[in-house]
DNA sequence: TGTCTACTTAGCGAAGTTGTTAATTAACTA
DNA sequence: TAGTTAATTAACAACTTCGCTAAGTAGACA
């Protein structure tokens, strides 16, 4: 899990921390801020800043005793990057799509994963 | 971490998963297909495959003895969705984000998230 | 029937996550 | 100096995840 892809989806995987983000897009804010609508404890949110903050999706800087976050899309951006292959498949541009499957599809049986010289039926749509 | 987009973002956050449903992208496959790249252990890679499948990922199939998998995107829309609204921040349409922040930003200090009576000293950027 | 292939389930251990309370650090304030 | 506020760290329990090996199920085929 120390890619980066899977630490940002891993920090996004948990509502809590994604309420966090949804308030740090409507602007900065301090930790107890964002503690503020959760019913779970200081530490707890702590916590989970710091899990947001180590996946690069959550800069923490100081004001007296406060630390001001904000939030940090570069993360954000590299999942938006990850999800174009798929979003081909639900935003009806199938053009691209329907070529390469056109392309890999004849390989299937021939790849490393068949490992038995046995044929599968082919069913017929 | 009941909630489905929860359960997507905790899905993805695996590169062996990701990799799998790369695959799949590229046209449907049996588990052993799904296996061949990967390292591990086939049981490992059955249980990859139950987590993409809880996740509304993949939906399998029977084919004799083999189980056909196939990519199911309809919760990568949801996530693309959830991502509409960082999108602005990182796709050069500061417009809305912009107007967002200038109708969400004085109400800060009286928000719930501030317990104490005392003002914090705001700094001028 | 017996054996092969494809795949799943069970059981284990190591490691990580998420919450708690109590204690600690750091900065402001009276 | 003493007290308050903001936030973090430490220590602990409950639970989940991820890998493994061994064993089990189910279908194809000789």
């Amino acid at each position: 899990m120390s890619d980066t892809l899977s630490t940002t989806f891993a920090a996004l995987a948990d509502p809590t921390r994604r309420s966090m983000l949804a308030q740090l897009a409507r602007g900065e804010a301090t930790v107890s801020e964002l503690a503020a609508p959760h019913a779970i404890s200081m530490p707890a949110i702590s916590r989970h800043l710091k899990v947001l903050e180590n996946a690069g999706l959550v800069v923490k800087s100081r004001d007296a005793q406060w630390r001001p976050c904000r939030l940090e899309v570069a993360p954000l951006r590299r999942v938006d990057d990850w999800m174009a292959v798929y979003r081909e498949f639900f935003e009806g541009r199938f053009d691209r799509l329907t070529e390469h499957l056109k392309t890999m599809q004849p390989d299937r049986d021939t790849s490393a994963g068949r490992r038995t010289p046995r044929q599968r039926k082919e069913k017929r749509s």
